[in-house]
DNA sequence: CTAATTATGTGTAACGTAACACTAGCTCTA
DNA sequence: TAGAGCTAGTGTTACGTTACACATAATTAG
């Protein structure tokens, strides 16, 4: 309640002397004015109105970060990273969770430029920007987390990925030199970037080895609302459900992330199959449960430490230089890790 | 970048009426003049500034969340839920994730302050909440999610939770009635009221059976910094690896959170050890992934859902009317979800 | 025809802070 | 002793909005 005013009036100076108080420029003060400012600060428990401070000079420090939901605990560990890493450099992060849903995006996006935020880390890799170009023009700088930047011209203003084409060739080069031959693959639905370059990596992988790609065993999810990130592993059990009982089911399956590869392994324990005997599953993420899990899960990890303190650093940075930075979109390796839930396939033809 | 003035002298009309435009009070204006104002206002890609609006106003629609960390399933579900329910009564919520650590809750709540929020959702349940009541008594009003209000008068307005001890007598029942005369209890550095009221409820249990409860099987993490709820499943693994070397280890054992129990089976399986024909496991609060998981997990459900609602809607009525909320502390009651990690002991004695 | 009333806005002071240009009083120097 | 230079501050404006009291013109009532 206190203001700045009844702090000046009480230690008997202006309010210019105790703003430089408070911003640390008490260089050329005499000690008995700065304590007696400093002890009517305290006498009224004064702290400075964040607010005001932000009308006044016009920049916020804090960055909006969109993900598909944090109760993903792929997202949710991705949020406490970025959020980390911001704070290293003084920001705060506002997380706003828009289920990969354009619409809830682009009215996030909204709420963060009237509060005059103008960084945000997109972490849902749409396909397009096109709902988002309206705000970039506008002037905020959006880096987007997980994606690479082509379609994104102009929206995007820096990026940290992977390459996801890598990373679906070392899941499936892995699956077919264990012997298998039908692989499946299951996503939601698709109509994310990352997501397509993982199926388009597999494809493609399988092609090269001389086998064939069977469409059939692509399976995505159907768009329904509310059964998003949050439902993951739901999407999982669902998917795997259908290729199983396929006349001619697959023998392995990737999975476009971890969440669903839990799934999938319990849903595949539902049929009678086990894990990796009847069925081996790949994942995407490296997750930390992937790790304590029964059978504990082979999966491709994102390197989600240097991702995080990546994309903060040139968001913040192209912030900061308004735009100017070089480098601005970093691309970097995944990793195969090989654990337990694959295995050859049980009886190869 | 443009103002409210800029559309007023765009459209040749005064501030006032503009603003009469944004905040709908156009009732007894001329629609040749609210046009022009609208057209203006599309001129200019105009909309208002939230900073400006909160400066005026002095209340901001935004409440803050502070929890462990949405790395951890449970609280990445529970923000998310915490946020939706907030969205649907117009508000904004800021997530903070402070680690169970004290100083960094104090820094936060100083942070949301400062930010004018006035309203916060406290999910980390701390023994005291000490650290907390300068705020309290600037205006802050906190509601404690999980946690009763023993202890905290003053500091908290109000609180739901679950009835701690139930949960605990539900899975210590469980147990017992399954033949378990040795029972194991894991949690993290014990230091938040309801982990303690967990031991608390499971001893009592124990001793009312007429058994022994044997406090060598109460294993406590120690409280090592940046080994917190991110790492919640290598804490119940490194627990898990404790008991089972004991001399006389526990047939069965109680989780304070459904993480740990997911890293204690895992320990188990490390050294020999089958959940549930050698070591029976019960978590607590029915994340997701225990249904999913292999063996689907026993715990005790927290109906997340329902809480979050609540909390938000009673924070939202005290800080409406200024503190004043009937039935401002909720309990609700926990429910045991009998899956298959428990069973009865291999060798009863 | 005058006064009251209605319709349609307008002008200005807040909100709490920071930046910037300013000043009163003193000390030094040539 | 005039003026330059320093010390230790001060006064005012601006940031973008809303609230509230006020103004002007047209219409209506008696």
């Amino acid at each position: 309640m206190a203001g700045i005013k009844d702090v000046a009036k009480k230690a008997g100076v202006s309010v210019s002397t105790v703003s430089n108080v408070i911003n640390g420029r008490h260089a050329k003060m005499r000690v008995e004015t700065l304590e007696r400012v400093q002890s009517a600060i305290a006498a009224l428990n004064y702290s400075p109105s964040a607010v005001a401070r932000q009308l006044q000079s016009g920049r916020i420090k804090t960055l909006g970060l969109v993900v598909p939901s944090v109760a993903n605990p792929f997202w949710g560990n991705v949020s406490q990273l970025i959020e980390k890493e911001a704070q290293k450099r003084g920001y705060q992060v506002l997380i706003c969770n828009a289920e990969r849903d354009p619409e809830m995006e682009a009215e996030y996006l909204a709420s963060l430029y009237d509060s005059s935020i103008r960084g945000v880390i997109l972490g849902s890799s749409p396909v397009t920007f096109e709902h988002l170009r309206d705000r970039a023009e506008q002037g905020m700088h959006i880096a987007a987390f997980d994606r690479k930047t082509k379609g994104a011209q102009g929206a995007v203003s820096c990026s940290v990925s992977i390459d996801q084409t890598l990373g679906s060739r070392l899941a499936t080069r892995h699956l077919i030199g264990l012997g298998h031959k039908r692989i499946g693959f299951i996503s939601g639905p698709i109509g994310t970037s990352s997501r397509t370059s993982r199926l388009e990596g597999m494809r493609t992988t399988i092609e090269k080895a001389g086998l064939e790609f069977d469409e059939e065993l692509a399976w995505l999810a159907p768009n329904v609302i509310g059964f998003g990130d949050s439902h993951a592993a739901e999407i999982g059990r669902t998917g795997i459900r259908e290729l199983l009982t396929l006349d001619n089911p697959p023998t392995a399956v990737f999975t476009v992330n971890d969440m669903y590869a839990i799934g999938a392994c319990s849903g595949a324990r539902e049929l009678g199959f086990r894990v990796p005997e009847d069925l081996s599953v790949v994942g995407f993420d490296d997750v930390f449960i992937s790790k304590v899990m029964e059978p504990p899960l082979t999966t491709v990890r994102q390197p989600v430490e240097q991702m995080s303190a990546l994309v903060v650093a040139k968001l913040i940075e192209t912030l900061e230089n308004d735009g100017a930075v070089e480098d601005p979109h970093i691309e970097l390796r995944p990793e195969l890790i090989v654990r337990s839930s694959t295995a050859p396939p049980r009886s190869p033809d």
